[in-house]
DNA sequence: GTGAAAGCGCTAACAG
DNA sequence: CTGTTAGCGCTTTCAC
């Protein structure tokens, strides 16, 4: 591939002149710069982006590193923040921690080693203690998103009590007081937090507190399916049950399929995170679907301003999500079934 | 942040020395060794792979360009192929063609001045024209993947006739003569062969070949839905409908939905590319199912075969997919119907 | 308006 | 077994 140095000599200028056309860094005269740009293009010549990086002492790339690219919550997270980046100038390298603490540190540090001008992370369980502070102590920007720690960096994460909350109450206004939660990874605070706002409305309502409502879904679709198919075999199964992310909601229907359960008939159902299809299965799922498209371009813009050098004290940013009524919360159904019941007198 | 030349000075020995620890990459005596070790975690050094990859003329990326992230399928398979890179020491340079030409020669380009030692790519419609040649003249490493063009250079897609056909086949078999093709994006060979595969069943069997059954997808759930909408709304509507990506499949059942048609009592529906939640969906999707992880691991095998100096004639290799044969197609209503037919004297 | 030259942090001969 | 040194291809003072 041809260097600058090939380019310069086929145009009789030096390498500074090249480099300065190249990059529109200083003023050069129009014949000169056109000779240059001839010379580019005869050599088909490409800027050495590895050389202007070492030069230059920083990259344009940052690190992306997220738990399972597989989920398409991520992949959707991912290709917003891609396109925010790349429309800045920025590449993206990729990483995937697995949720692995062991297995994020390594992903980091390799990020590191290529000297990423900056790092967003959805943070994996204990990354708070770990990983986290290390990539601080390298000077390295850091910006944490889907998750939350109590480190020291900028965070962009979404609302996470609130929602359930609502979905929760939903329930209980239509009548559910044995509500099932099935939850994520333990150790995440959008586990820790979401199974707040169900606690919260529990004993605010005054429903069953049973702790063998508190399904141990481990935000996988799998673990999930059995958790779920424990609970509801069993004859005294909760008649309303919300779902704390997307894997563990198609868990979830699987197992209440195969126990012949219907949804929202014998059991309620109501879930955080939103699908694609959410309004095509019957019944339709009432979900909590999150903006990531918000939540990458806030976190782009974080980041992009501490590498451009911002210095405020970290902020930490929520992304309300919004509800989407659909049916699987068995409104409708609830209508009906009051509708037949005598009015009081 | 630490170079090497604060660890040589650290540890009492030269810089060479110091690499050469690093890497392996000669003999060190056990004592120097753990003085530099030593020095290193002192200084909490990391390499610096900018200023490696320029010393030699290579780096350790490579470049993953598709179409669009936010789709799973693709999600899917650049976790595959960054799980595989990733195990063997390269880092994944992500891009988003939007499958735009002039867009995925921006993207492309990028990539090529970041020196990505490879480059795996989702080719766009013209593809085969544009990036791939300017790709291959500069000596890159590049192998196709998903779809494939008629240039000269590695490729790992998926088998596209064949499956449709079957799938085309089974529709006949079950009786009916009306049947309609979503197809995707003109230009894309999948759009093209698995359309293919429809024809010649039609043909084949003589079946109604009525051009207006071809319906336009575009590859986009939207385009797909606007098709379906228009074509089934009118009387001599299709009694099925093949629907040849994931994305249409979306738009296909969304249109029937909003047409108040059955599947499979009004249509039957069967489609290529499965879903996560296929199974879950009523009726269970009758569905022809990629291997990603397959595609993905020959995709990586043969890159870096390429980059290591593999020098064979372009391969052009199928992934075949597998039929998951579930409901959609009305299979089990056509037996139950059958059976209440008298039997023939 | 243009060029010379000193690095950037590392690798890899080459020498000892 | 270890050190010296010449680059890698670019950016960026500093001088002219």
């Amino acid at each position: 591939m041809a260097t600058m140095d090939d380019v310069a000599r086929l145009a009789g200028v030096s390498v500074s002149t090249v480099s300065h056309v190249l990059n529109s860094t200083r003023a050069v005269a129009p014949d000169t710069r056109s000779r240059v740009e001839d010379a580019m293009a005869r050599l088909a010549y490409r800027r050495n982006d590895v050389a202007r990086s070492l030069a230059q002492r920083k990259t344009r790339t940052v690190g992306v590193a997220i738990s399972a690219l597989t989920n398409p919550y991520f992949g959707t997270l991912v290709s917003a923040v891609n396109e925010e980046l790349g429309s800045r100038g920025y590449a993206v390298i990729l990483g995937d921690t697995g949720d692995e603490p062991g297995h994020e540190a390594t992903v980091v540090e390799r990020m590191l080693d290529q000297r990423v001008a900056g790092l967003l992370l959805a943070p994996s369980a204990r990354a708070g203690e770990g990983t986290v502070p290390q990539v601080l102590a390298h000077g390295v920007p850091l910006v944490l998103v889907d998750r939350h720690t109590d480190a020291d960096c900028d965070q962009v994460v979404p609302l996470n009590r609130e929602p359930v909350e609502d979905l929760v109450h939903h329930l209980a206004d239509l009548g559910h007081t044995r509500i099932a939660a099935v939850c994520g990874m333990a150790g995440l605070d959008t586990t820790t937090e979401r199974l707040d706002g169900y606690r919260a409305v529990v004993a605010a309502r005054g429903l069953d507190e049973d702790p063998a409502l508190v399904l141990p879904g481990h935000s996988r679709a799998d673990a999930a399916e059995d958790a779920v198919l424990h609970a509801f075999a069993r004859p005294d199964r909760p008649s309303a049950v919300v779902v704390l992310n997307n894997a563990m909601t198609i868990g979830t229907l699987r197992a209440l399929d195969r126990l012949g359960l219907a949804v929202p008939g014998d059991v309620a159902l109501v879930c955080y995170d939103d699908f694609e299809w959410a309004d095509l299965f019957r019944p339709r799922l009432t979900a909590v679907r999150q903006d990531l498209t918000t939540m990458a371009r806030r976190a782009v813009r974080l980041l992009l301003g501490r590498v451009a050098g911002d210095d405020h004290p970290p902020v930490l940013e929520r992304i309300t999500p919004s509800l989407q009524h659909r049916e699987s919360c068995g409104c409708r159904q609830a209508a009906e079934r009051d509708a037949r019941v005598p009015a009081r007198p």
